[in-house]
DNA sequence: CCTGAAATCGTCGTTGC
DNA sequence: GCAACGACGATTTCAGG
């Protein structure tokens, strides 16, 4: 699929908000809340999922409550030769929820989830050997699965004076 | 509610993962898949959801195709007393989309998402004046999403003689 | 937990703006 | 090109065993 950017109107924004709120609503309540008819909606609700822009629907299982409370993020400095992208698959480390590849002197980004503190030291134990561990374990999260919204119309975050500060 | 961690079965796990790969699946087909008639499936979900394991359900918007292309990491070590978690409210930066509390150096680690360069510049620029930043921009990510999985049978990760190595 | 029947919803083709 | 109307098919839900 070639990579086009749609051009995202009022009314997709306020479909996809409603949308990432409740993935099960019904063309018929969709409609009302965006006001339009049912085919009209479905119809807009496919070009986004064609497109891409709707990559699913997914039911979000909390994690706690499944009886894996612990969370953290791992900065990985991989060793040469060894990093983990390349020396394993994703199913070796079932515990890891996100890989990101970062700039700056971290190689990469873990997100892991376990159901214990015994888990979460084996799982250190298995990834120092694929390089430099930095690990930061979550206390709590304020939130998270924030949608995602439209851009803000407003689009220059800053007003500077040319030159150096 | 109460926190009660419910105790989840084969079949449980087995919904969970269809839910979480489709959250629109119809009681039929899910039936099918985890052998099952329609009503039982449905029983099992709507237990599910009053406990609180599942959470809900929502549509999967890719950020890249609808125009968010960037995002990054942000360790923030808060000032003392302009802690971003009690001086400001989440819609003053709709820009972040999780805020976690961690354990270590750090007090908050931030994932943002933004349009350009431009808006992750005049983010950083908001964000430092609560704190000093350590921020990490995300080059590409592997894989995030993951699926909620159930724990490995062998609950015990590691096996070590007692004392110090 | 499985089988049947009624109500609701999604889908499709058609028409009108 | 987009939205509203109407009929068919599927799904959800409730009753009973």
């Amino acid at each position: 699929m070639t990579f086009q950017e749609r051009n995202l109107d009022a009314t997709d924004w306020q479909i996809l908000a409603e949308l990432q709120a409740d993935g099960r609503l019904s063309y018929n309540q969709l409609g009302k809340r965006v006001n339009l008819s049912p085919p009209a909606v479905a119809d807009r609700v496919r070009r986004l999922e064609e497109s891409g822009v709707i990559a699913g629907y997914r039911a979000e299982v909390d994690p706690a409550r499944a009886g894996q409370p612990l969370s953290a993020f791992v900065q990985m400095r991989c060793t040469t030769g060894r990093c983990l992208l390349k020396t394993t698959r994703s199913e070796d480390f079932p515990e890891v929820l996100e890989i990101h590849k970062l700039s700056g002197n971290s190689c990469t980004m873990l997100r892991v989830r376990v159901a214990s503190m015994l888990h979460l030291e084996g799982l250190f134990e298995r990834l120092g050997e694929h390089g430099e561990l930095n690990t930061h374990v979550v206390l709590s999260t304020e939130f998270e699965g924030r949608p995602v919204q439209p851009p803000a119309s407003d689009a220059r975050p800053v007003t500077r004076s040319a030159g150096w500060s």
